[in-house]
DNA sequence: AACGCGGGGCA
DNA sequence: TGCCCAGCGTT
């Protein structure tokens, strides 16, 4: 199938589709709630929270971020340990540290004002074109497409485009077609194309039969839809094998927090490693195995009970690991598989 | 320009 | 099992 080239494109009028998106999402928009609001801040927490994850997932998250932060100053003055918490089991805990680092920027460098300008909101930690766009179109009117993952679809799919999306030009290359049917209000239209990216023009079975622009799209006269976006770039998974010690005495045990060079940043997670004279208090090996995007992980952990007293107080002392228990560890943000192995070890 | 980064849902 | 999701920072 050829691809019509964009300069030819561009000699037509496709505004009305725009439009048209425009007025479905007027009738069947989701009632979310950062819909009910310009405020930049929340805006903004919403596009880093709903970041590569979904709706469903990251709701109560957001909520609870909201509520405990709900506003710039509350989240500056907080402890980057309790932002974490607020990020537990959401993934990508990058977002949470910039997040906080943002928070800061906007107090030191806009005296607590969040920047109204594109070029100044893409300064902040965590921000990039895409939520510069979309913070700017929403709360403060900005006429910018805010392209992401559902843009590269619904449009390569009205064009039966067979640009790659995996390609570092995409996203220039999508922009430049999002303006061909970019309508009046921009802030609305960008959310209208978020949730038509997905609850009809959905990656797999599209509901075609309801879209709003059926009419209007290429793929779908060419019953094509499955063939976009074209994607080529390839996914590999590696193998990746961990090992903790789950090293406890009284209902203590003892955890230590990451760096942020790798995954998992900055949360915390049980000693790699143990002296000697503990291993004779192992109980049991647990093999846990656990999926990442990019790896399967092993994770192999050892149940230590240390029954001697001095063996504890020496492994303490030579080591800087922190103490805790089951409730207190409540308060940290630990990698999923790790927290689930600390909520089974309580029913224990 | 290419790669690493979580976790969950879906076919 | 592989792919996708309101992307971004690093190298």
């Amino acid at each position: 199938m050829k691809k019509k080239p964009l300069e030819k494109l561009e000699n037509d009028n496709f505004r009305p589709i725009g439009n048209k998106l425009l007025s479905w999402y007027g009738k069947n928009a989701r009632d979310l709630p950062f819909r009910q609001t310009k405020d930049p801040y929340k805006i903004w927490i919403c596009e880093i929270v709903f970041q590569q994850t979904r709706i469903s997932q990251g709701l109560n998250h957001y909520n609870n971020f909201i509520k405990r932060f709900p506003d710039v100053k509350t989240l500056a003055e907080a402890e980057e340990n309790e932002v974490l918490l607020y990020w537990k089991g959401l993934g990508y805990y990058s977002r949470a540290i910039n997040i906080h680092k943002a928070s800061q920027q906007i107090m030191n460098e806009y005296h607590g004002t969040f920047p109204s300008e594109y070029e100044e909101i893409l300064k902040l930690k965590g921000v990039g074109k895409y939520t510069a766009a979309a913070v700017s179109s929403i709360c403060f009117g900005a006429r910018m497409p805010a392209v992401d993952g559902n843009f590269y679809r619904v449009l390569s799919r009205i064009f039966a485009d067979d640009f790659d999306i995996s390609s570092s030009k995409a996203f220039s290359y999508f922009s430049q077609l999002a303006e061909l049917i970019l309508p009046d209000n921009v802030g609305d239209f960008n959310q209208a194309m978020m949730d038509l990216g997905s609850e009809i023009c959905k990656p797999k079975n599209p509901v075609c039969g309801e879209c709003p622009v059926n009419d209007d799209c290429l793929a779908f006269s060419l019953e094509k839809t499955s063939d976009y976006p074209v994607k080529t770039k390839k996914v590999k998974t590696e193998d990746l094998a961990l090992k903790y010690y789950f090293v406890h005495r009284n209902g203590q045990f003892l955890i230590q927090q990451r760096k942020d060079d790798f995954i998992w940043k900055k949360l915390f997670e049980f000693p790699p490693a143990i002296s000697s004279d503990l291993e004779p208090f192992i109980r049991n090996v647990k093999t846990i195995t656990h999926k990442l995007t990019h790896k399967n992980l092993t994770i192999e952990i050892s149940n230590v009970e240390v029954l001697s007293e001095a063996a504890w107080d020496s492994f303490i002392a030579q080591n800087q690991y922190i103490i805790t228990n089951f409730e207190d560890s409540h308060d940290k943000s630990f990698p999923k598989p790790l927290e689930n192995y600390i909520q089974n070890s309580l029913k224990d």
